[in-house]
DNA sequence: CTGAAAGCGCTTACAG
DNA sequence: CTGAAAGCGCTTACAG
């Protein structure tokens, strides 16, 4: 292995002048500059980052704590954070939470020996003060953990509103509404824009708390189609809710466009597989990952950012769960 | 931050015995053993990584490539990877390749130069030197790299025996077999598993090649069955693939299990949400994942591994796109 | 069984 | 503008 030292030698410099010339930091004259860089091609020198970190505390790792890399909805967050972050020489470290505060605080604790650069999170954990008090780079991912931590998320009030507004358009006069879990910010955001949106116009509506998961899905939706056969439309807070909503209807011989119509939200890759497609409100999960990575990149590089607070539209993708036609 | 020095001191020994200690290699009296644990206890001492590393040139990292987290085969996979490195105190560092030998080539060049321990790999690379001379513990995942190279996989030619089994024990006499890609090991073996079940019986049957791409195989599906309605089942090397022929059944009103059967490969969560269920046949990836981790944690420990092949057994999950009844 | 000392490969005041 | 030297926090022969 070769070192600064080999390369100083070569370039008849000291350790200090290749330093700062590998670093850009302090003088070096234009003399050394080249017989510096002359010795580190010729030497085919790379720095080593071990040594570095050593010194200066700090590294080029940044941790993605996520609740479940399984969830359809990470896959993607997470291909974006590596390949921005690879774009800037930054490396990614992959840390499932499942949610649990202990989970999470071990991360960030191990990490911290390792002098990690930053964090970006998504967590439930409104209040974590494991996060507050990391005293690190920190960016929220669609959940904002407090006003310090900037915060990257869809515009998911304009989503519901979105997403309501096409089953009203399409004739839609009873509609179900699947809540998500009630402590997850971006769900009650959701909600808030569907409610806003169905009281401003003469609807029948109903409201039910659905996890984001396929199976309970499919249970809650048929016993509430079982109840209600009024139902007309269905609203879910996910694209894996719908598709457990459709499958409830297929059970059910329930005709899908025709007799009930269902819009999901996400924008999974799921949705085009299913029968009929599903039409539903997609996020921009890509970009959201995208911008993560460079806010944070930026605070970690002591660069200002424009804002605390980004959020990344929404659109509406129209696929066989609703009508063509709008009435 | 509290230093070996710290605790050396405060136990009154030198840091050359807090170092013993702390790596149970070389003697310790017992009366040091018993002032230094008190110390660290006290003073909570955390051991430094990075300047381990430095000295001993390894880490606790673990290198995971993969083409694509966004495919749906690999959340799970590194879910595995994430939980069981976990365990053993290792760290794992996401890598997308993309298929690109560059890219695999710079990951490891980076990584190496963090002293990352070793490498859990999946590519397409069959004659990969980057990987054979890495000098580092690589194992393996899915896809055989050579020889030296432990490699686990699942047991795809006996899947896909079991099936193309399934439709021929259910009554098909004209199956298409969605071969994927020819560069792909374990798309190869699941062909040869088809082929060698097929040949022993009197049915007919199509070969085509097919991605593992959901539009793709769709219309590809499409064609097939417009081209030879005699086709009464489907077996797919993949279940983003057999959605794809799902669809194209819905779309030309084929009634699916009745008219045409479809059997999938992977058991993917995509599965259970299509209508009717898909029946396919379910790799154990979690358990390819951790089976995995462990052997490359005991490479790097130096410790003997059991064999170079683990093949991780398959099963089939019948649901609704074949009939219930064998006939 | 133990400690002094060198070394891992870099960075960074500081003096010149 | 530059170099000698100390230091980051550990490990590891080596001598005792």
């Amino acid at each position: 292995m070769t070192t600064i030292r080999d390369v100083a030698k070569k370039a008849g410099v000291s350790v200090a002048t290749v330093s700062r010339f590998l670093n850009s930091t302090g003088y070096v004259s234009q003399e050394a500059a080249e017989a510096v860089s002359a010795a580190v091609a010729e030497l085919k020198y790379e720095l080593n980052p071990v040594a570095r970190s050593l010194n200066t505390k700090k590294s080029n790792l940044i941790g993605l704590i996520l609740p479940d890399i399984t969830n359809p909805f990470f896959p993607e967050l997470a291909r974006a954070v590596e390949d921005i972050a690879l774009t800037y020489g930054y490396t990614v470290i992959l840390c499932n939470s499942d949610e649990k505060p202990e989970k999470e605080k071990n991360y960030i604790e191990t990490l911290k020996k390792k002098y990690i650069a930053g964090f970006i999170v998504t967590s439930n954990q409104s209040d974590a003060p494991h996060y507050a008090n990391a005293n690190l780079p920190i960016v929220a991912l669609d959940r904002i953990i407090n006003e310090k931590i900037p915060t990257i998320s869809s515009n998911n009030k304009e989503g519901a509103s979105l997403g309501t507004k096409a089953l009203l358009d399409r004739g839609c006069k009873n509609i179900l509404f699947l809540r998500g879990p009630e402590d997850l910010n971006p769900a009650n955001d959701r909600y808030e824009g569907f409610m806003e949106t169905i009281q401003q116009v003469d609807a029948n509506y109903h409201v039910v708390s659905c996890p984001f998961h396929f199976a309970d899905s499919q249970k809650i939706v048929e016993q509430m189609l079982r109840d209600h056969p009024e139902i007309d439309g269905i609203f879910a807070s996910s694209d894996v809710s719908a598709a457990g909503a459709l499958k409830a209807a297929a059970l059910l011989g329930i005709a899908v466009p025709e007799k009930l119509q269902i819009v999901g939200f996400d924008g999974v890759a799921l949705g085009e597989m299913l029968t009929p497609g599903l039409t539903t409100v997609a996020q921009d999960v890509y970009k959201m990952g995208a911008i993560a990575t460079r806010v944070l990149i930026k605070r970690i590089e002591n660069q200002e950012i424009d804002h605390q607070f980004y959020e990344v539209p929404v659109k509406l993708v129209l696929r066989g769960t609703t009508r063509s036609g709008i009435e």
